[in-house]
DNA sequence: AATCGAATCAACCGCCTCTCG
DNA sequence: TCGAGAGGCGGTTGATTCGAT
């Protein structure tokens, strides 16, 4: 099919020449390019591209704003962060790194991180273990079910712990009303008991407006996709230490008591486990859920609507 | 040095949305 | 309200490069 654009005239395609590039670099860089449908014609009559193919050339090529070279580590993580929450939506993930554009994380994505999350057990499209994973690890599951809260639309667990290969990990789903202080981050580098946030509420978040993150001021990537969520839910996986002795939340390279607060630094809400003292076959951990409630420090009223607070969690 | 499969990436395709008459 | 045109996007393709044998 040919676009509108090209159906009235000779159309080169393939890749650009040289001579192409610096003619279309002139022209837009002199003129702009106002109407992309115009510009071969503006560029001159060497210039036999259709308009989009030009726009196309400009923007991944020739636009002097690009950045090159590969992916950074902390591109790629940022790239991960926004893609569990958007999915392939790639220019918006694409504006999340300065320099970079949507066909290049695109790429990126499809070449190498798509891979690297396979290979750590993960789905690629639901940042979830792969069903696969866990059956290969024989892993155990449980989960909670006792959190009831009518924003918990979907009447999902509260809580998911399981075991991956021998250590145990736990799954924290929290439903949320508007944004928390909670900024949680990641460590992607270590073992698969180690993961990023899962992706429990993939609809939830598609249904509510992520779309304008440019009128959030610079922040790490969740910070920006929080601050314009007004609902969903939030998910996390936490590693526990050692053989079933304990289970710890990790963050920032920190363990942290049950519920409690760091308090040197107020931006830092990890959260923590410690009541894991039984192997992991068989043991329990309660789950006060209006203590965590607090020491998230959420805005008044945020979560006034769950009926049931504290929680139980069962294993065996 | 030659071959071949895998990985990479630029570019195209086709669909969707928006705007404007 | 509707349709045409343009812009924008994600999926896909195909040429090129890379690396192993």
């Amino acid at each position: 099919m040919v676009h509108q654009c090209c159906s009235k005239q000779k159309v080169k395609r393939g890749l650009w020449s040289p001579e192409e590039d610096e003619k279309l670099a002139r022209h837009i860089t002199t003129h702009g390019h106002g109407s992309w449908s115009s510009v071969p014609k503006l560029a001159g009559q060497w210039l036999q591209r259709c308009g989009k193919s030009c726009r196309l050339r400009w923007i991944n090529y020739l636009r002097p704003d690009l950045k090159r070279g590969s992916f950074t580590s902390q591109e790629e993580r940022t790239i991960i962060d926004v893609h569990r929450i958007l999915g392939n939506r790639w220019s918006q993930i694409a504006k999340h790194l300065p320099g970079r554009t949507d066909n290049e994380v695109k790429n990126f994505w499809n070449s190498c991180i798509k891979k690297k999350l396979i290979a750590q057990g993960l789905d690629p499209n639901t940042h979830n273990l792969l069903p696969s994973s866990h059956h290969h690890h024989h892993n155990h599951k449980l989960t909670g079910t006792s959190l009831s809260s009518s924003s918990n639309s979907k009447g999902s667990s509260a809580f998911s712990v399981f075991q991956i290969d021998n250590a145990p990990a736990m799954e924290l789903k929290i439903p949320v009303v508007a944004f928390p202080s909670f900024t949680p981050s990641y460590d992607y580098t270590g073992s698969a008991a180690l993961l990023p946030p899962m992706q429990p509420a993939y609809d939830n978040y598609h249904q509510h407006s992520f779309t304008d993150f440019q009128q959030h001021p610079p922040a790490p990537v969740p910070n920006s996709l929080m601050n314009s969520l007004d609902t969903g839910e939030i998910s996390c996986i936490w590693n526990m230490e050692g053989d079933g002795a304990s289970m710890s939340a990790k963050h920032n390279d920190n363990d942290h008591q049950l519920l409690q607060r760091h308090d040197d630094d107020p931006n830092n809400n990890a959260i923590a486990f410690n009541t894991m003292d039984a192997p992991m076959e068989s043991c329990s951990a309660g789950f006060d859920f209006d203590q965590y409630m607090d020491m998230l420090q959420l805005p008044c009223g945020m979560f006034s609507n769950l009926s049931d607070p504290v929680d139980q969690l069962t294993w065996g």
